[in-house]
RNA sequence: GCCUCCAUAGCUCAGCUGGUAGAGCAACUGACUUGUAAUCAGUAGGUCGUUGGUUCGAUUCCGACUGGGGGCUCCA
């Protein structure tokens, strides 16, 4: 007998031997027919595999992520199957589970594969999956893999194949397909019951660029039917919030094919948008200690070839602009960073007045590739909300804690909740490849680490993953497609001061190197933009709103009386028209709700006899009546609950 | 950049197997003077992304180009 110890503590005993679904059945029926895989001391395992020696067990359905990943990793497999019997000769190279599915990369040789084929290769994995066909684990000696992927002819199995050691490779088989893999796999294909192919697309083996490009195939598939029209229900739900639409249904933004792709045009509503969020920040700002400069939008070659950009980006940039006659060569700025220095360095600065901060709203650019681009949160033109703290080594944890300070801020007063933080570190094997010393290096890492906890956050620490001129600190959010962007960022650079020979005096009254951070707690604007209109599905908070209010006169006898109220809304500085079309108020009301206007004023006899509005609030309804300085107040004191906390 | 899909009126889209185009909304004109999500009628608007080719004939078929969508990290 041995000892199984399950997830709520309590201590079963099993004959040696036993699978992890006897042992759901054991616990209930209902268990036994949703288990899909199970975690076996801390690794997951087929629910069909024997278990020879104490252990503890947790079950895994399809409401735990590596259930899920299970299934979807089996079916997979099954897909390849299908594949297989529609395209003999197909090779195969990775299929594993994603976060909304599984895909299989293959390599058709010269067969095409394109979406009209979905149909029939869903038809077969679920004609497959009917069958019923167990998957089978069976370990295997290295020399038997190779063996049997030569003979398949499969040279990218064999390539995973060399770099795997002997006595730990397995191969499962289910019906005629049998493939290299680590598993775990579902018990047989029957639970899977729906299936459906969701696009195709290029991807290189291995993720590289040189190496051959192979077609990866996308889909996902449930246990029920019904699961997966719920599924793509909630896609289309999301497709609405797609910041592109509407961006062009709200009138924000707009892209020409004649001014050239990646390079937005903010139309006024968007621009006021925009104005509104710069003026947010710059308060912000002011109030944190920050002076705001101008720099140009070009800067020499030079500049950029003592920043060290030119070397490592200029290739594969936008190229130089020359001067007709002197060939003077200057580069359209792609970061703000070393203009800041220079304006650093235009005085002698003592260690008194540090840290300085510059800010700027910056507008830059950069090539971006044109596969890379995506509406406004990859463009190839685009405004920072930039700053660079000039500071001294002892004060790096104080000064992060104050831009933590301001990005949670900005994030509350725009209702972002769902959000993280990555800290990147420098990766302890490989310190070479870094600037700066081992100490500066620790120094500033835990500097990082202590700040982040200290506020609070909800952190994930990535080695490797710092800048080669010094660690930072990443706010990430998800879109409403459940993509991840980067949004603000903090960090620390060593090697810009160096370049540019930074220095301050010190108490010492001798030279000493400033520490350089570089900020951006929107990261872009247009990135900002982007990811905040699909946050609130075009809703905006109403003090960003570009279109505050709608005043809706009952008829063109009123028009007199909606002008009065739109100039004293105007004096209070509350944006909004009037809409004196000749139509009926619920033509209007229905224009005003579909455009997300958050207030309707509606205006008729009763209104102008006691110089009131009749408000209405976007997607609640009525209100009911008020006088106008009622409403202004009202209005004022929602926006000042959004704002000051 | 590469793979793949797409490109018709300002917007959303229809147009079967080749015979030079339609709808709804928006715009414009007129009538209606309106009380909380679409008043009625009329008018105008398209070199069918660009460009080669096949054909008697191409929006439709093939190629190239341009632009757009999806993908190119997630190690069997």
């Amino acid at each position: 007998m041995i000892n199984i110890t399950l997830p709520d503590g309590s201590v079963r005993q099993y004959n040696q031997g036993v699978t992890s679904f006897e042992i759901a059945q054991s616990i209930s029926e209902g268990l036994a027919r949703n288990v899909l895989a199970a975690k076996v001391n801390g690794s997951v395992w087929d629910i069909t595999r024997p278990i020879n020696e104490d252990a503890t067990v947790q079950l895994l359905t399809w409401n735990d992520e590596e259930g899920k990943n299970t299934f979807w990793h089996s079916s997979a497999h099954l897909m390849a199957e299908a594949l297989e019997e529609l395209y003999p000769g197909v090779k195969f190279g990775i299929g594993p589970p994603v976060e909304n599915g599984f895909y299989y990369d293959v390599d058709l040789g010269e067969q095409s594969f394109s979406q009209d084929e979905f149909a029939k290769v869903e038809q077969k994995m679920l004609e497959l999956a009917r069958t019923k066909n167990e998957f089978v684990r069976r370990e295997v000696s290295k020399a038997e893999a190779v063996d049997y992927f030569t003979q398949k002819g499969d040279e990218y199995k064999l390539d995973l194949i060399k770099d795997l050691e002997d006595g730990t490779i397995t191969f499962y088989t289910q019906g005629n397909f049998v493939d290299l893999c680590r598993g775990p796999h579902l018990p047989n294909t029957s639970s899977i019951k729906a299936v459906k192919l969701m696009n195709v697309a290029g991807a290189y083996w291995r993720g590289d660029e040189s190496k051959k490009q192979l077609t990866r195939i996308y889909g996902v598939t449930f246990p029920k039917q019904k699961e997966l029209t719920e599924y793509l229900e909630r896609l289309e739900e999301a497709k609405k919030r797609d910041h592109r639409k509407l961006g062009k249904e709200l009138e924000l933004f707009a892209f020409s094919e004649k001014v050239g792709m990646g390079l937005p045009l903010w139309l006024p509503k968007g621009t006021l948008l925009r104005e509104r969020l710069e003026q947010f920040m710059r308060k912000a700002q002011v109030k944190a200690g920050y002076q705001p400069v101008v720099t140009p939008h070009i800067g020499s070659k030079e500049l950029y070839v003592t920043s060290g950009h030119y070397e490592k980006y200029g290739a594969d940039s936008f190229q130089p602009i020359k001067t007709p006659n002197e060939n003077e060569e200057f580069l359209l700025k792609p970061m703000n960073c070393p203009h800041h220095c220079e304006i650093y360095k235009t005085r002698p600065r003592s260690y008194k007045e540090l840290p300085v901060r510059f800010a700027e709203f910056g507008t830059v650019y950069r090539y971006e590739q044109s596969g890379e681009l995506h509406g406004l949160t990859r463009v190839r033109g685009f405004t920072q909300d930039d700053a660079h703290i000039f500071c001294r080594p002892d004060q790096v944890k104080e000064e992060f804690i104050k831009v933590i300070d301001l990005v949670l801020y900005v994030f509350k007063a725009l209702g972002f909740e769902d959000y993280t933080a990555q800290i990147s570190l420098r990766d302890p094997e490989n310190k070479t490849k870094y600037i700066g010393t081992d100490e500066v290096w620790e120094k500033a890492e835990s500097a990082i680490i202590e700040a982040a906890a200290e506020k609070g956050l909800r952190t994930v620490t990535e080695l490797g993953e710092a800048a080669f001129y010094g660690p930072k600190l990443d706010f990430m959010v998800k879109d409403a497609l459940g993509r991840k962007w980067q949004l603000g960022t903090i960090q620390v650079d060593y090697n810009l001061p160096e370049r540019f020979q930074l220095e301050y005096i010190g108490a010492d009254n001798a030279k000493h190197r400033p520490v350089m951070i570089h900020r951006a707690p929107f990261g872009s604007l247009e990135r900002f933009v982007a990811v905040l209109i699909e946050h609130c599905g075009g809703n905006f908070p109403l003090w960003l709103s570009p279109e505050q209010f709608a005043i809706l006169p009952i008829s063109e006898k009123y028009h007199d009386f909606a002008q009065e109220v739109y100039n004293k809304l105007e004096e209070e500085d509350i944006r909004g028209f009037v809409d004196n079309r000749d139509e009926k108020i619920g033509r209007k009301i229905r224009d005003a709700e579909v455009r997300k206007v958050p207030f309707m004023l509606v205006v008729g006899e009763k209104e102008q006899e006691n110089n009131a509005v009749s408000v209405r609030r976007h997607g609640e309804g009525d209100l009911g009546s008020m006088t106008v300085d009622e409403y202004i107040k009202m209005f004022k004191s929602k926006i000042a609950e959004t704002l000051n906390k």
